[in-house]
DNA sequence: TAGATTGTTAATCGATTAACAATC
DNA sequence: TAGATTGTTAATCGATTAACAATC
């Protein structure tokens, strides 16, 4: 999804205009066949001759994801990975705005960057005031229930959950997992049974 | 597969020590089918009446996912999220080991753990040295592709992949990517196209 | 026109699920 | 034995791929 749009934009900086399922299937490591599908899906038409027109693919895709709108999200637990992630430059360069971050002991964070940092008490208000729709959770694994609970009860639909714990949310809710211990346990796993060739079906 | 043995423990530590495929798939969120497939795979049998043995299952499970293996990983790129990972307790808790991180400036590093930071330069010597298999790269991306160049060279063959490069390597390396960024991205899609119910069917 | 690429349909593949005989 | 659960096969589902007519 995304993708697409960063490949196009790398394609257009490189000076392309135009560009062919096949193309952006390579670069998107996709067969031309999905590609075709998904940009068929989106209404978009390609020229049967001269392949799709990479500006007009641009503008659609940044229509449907909504590029334009505001994208803030908040983020609770301030800790290490919290901090690093208030910090990280990446956000504002997709356009993402990261509004506040919240702690039990806001006084303790120290970072370097103008987002405030306010006590998760503030957080329900805060989050109704700006309407924020998206919050990243990096508490400690035994805060992790309650804090998604109050961010769910202020309002909040979609989450970035860096603790093990596995969230049950309301049906309207998105959360999306990042186990990064789990990431690395399965990596052990797949170089180590890589030439044994076990099963390599399981999930 | 390494969820089935979070759930497995749990079990165990509630005083469980039968567990049938129904309870199981619950726990972990998928059918009683796939469990049982699952484990016909990993040659565990169950007894057609009461179910599987949870202290074998464990022990098969330990035995396939190499818990028992000595578990070593290295960090390149001790920036914000590097230096986050270093002090993550996850990885201890999971027993897994980050034996150095390494930086193009070590001297700044600052961080509160006894985990030896490096400079760069010496990462392909440590890592022969101490046969590490697993790497986790969380430079900028622009150092992206030298850095995982290096690493492969040394003997690395997993890969944690923190940045949004990329990353193309031999067909014996496995590659991991984190992109927190394009995980945000995709949350404010989907938060924001859940009722409207447009194609949610593409990548 | 001839050549090339789209758009779409049909075929293939794989994974999930249902179902049920085997059996503890 | 009767009841319940496994192990496995067949049916279903969905996603990917192949193929080709439409057409620029």
């Amino acid at each position: 999804m995304i993708k697409y749009l960063r490949v196009l934009k790398k394609l257009k900086s490189f000076g392309f205009s135009r560009v062919y399922s096949n193309n952006l299937g390579d670069a998107l490591g996709v067969s031309p066949s999905i590609v075709r599908k998904d940009l068929s899906l989106l209404q978009i038409g390609g020229n049967r001759r001269g392949g799709y027109d990479i500006q007009e693919l641009i503008e659609r895709f940044n229509d449907v994801l909504g590029k334009d709108r505001e994208r803030e999200v908040i983020i609770a637990g301030c800790g290490r990975i919290g901090a690093a992630l208030l910090e990280y430059r990446e956000f504002q360069r997709e356009g993402i705005r990261i509004r506040a971050g919240f702690d039990i002991a806001p006084d303790t964070v120290e970072i370097d960057t103008s987002i405030p940092v306010l006590h998760i008490n503030e957080m329900p208000g805060f989050v109704g005031k700006h309407e924020i729709k998206l919050g990243i959770i990096s508490v400690p694994d035994n805060a992790a229930a309650i804090v998604f609970d109050k961010m769910q009860a202020a309002g909040i639909r979609g989450f970035l959950n860096f603790t093990s714990v596995e969230l049950k949310g309301r049906p309207d809710s998105i959360i999306q997992n990042v186990n990064i211990g789990l990431e690395i346990e399965n990596l052990f796993y797949l170089v180590h049974n890589r030439d044994e060739d076990l099963e390599g079906q399981m999930s």
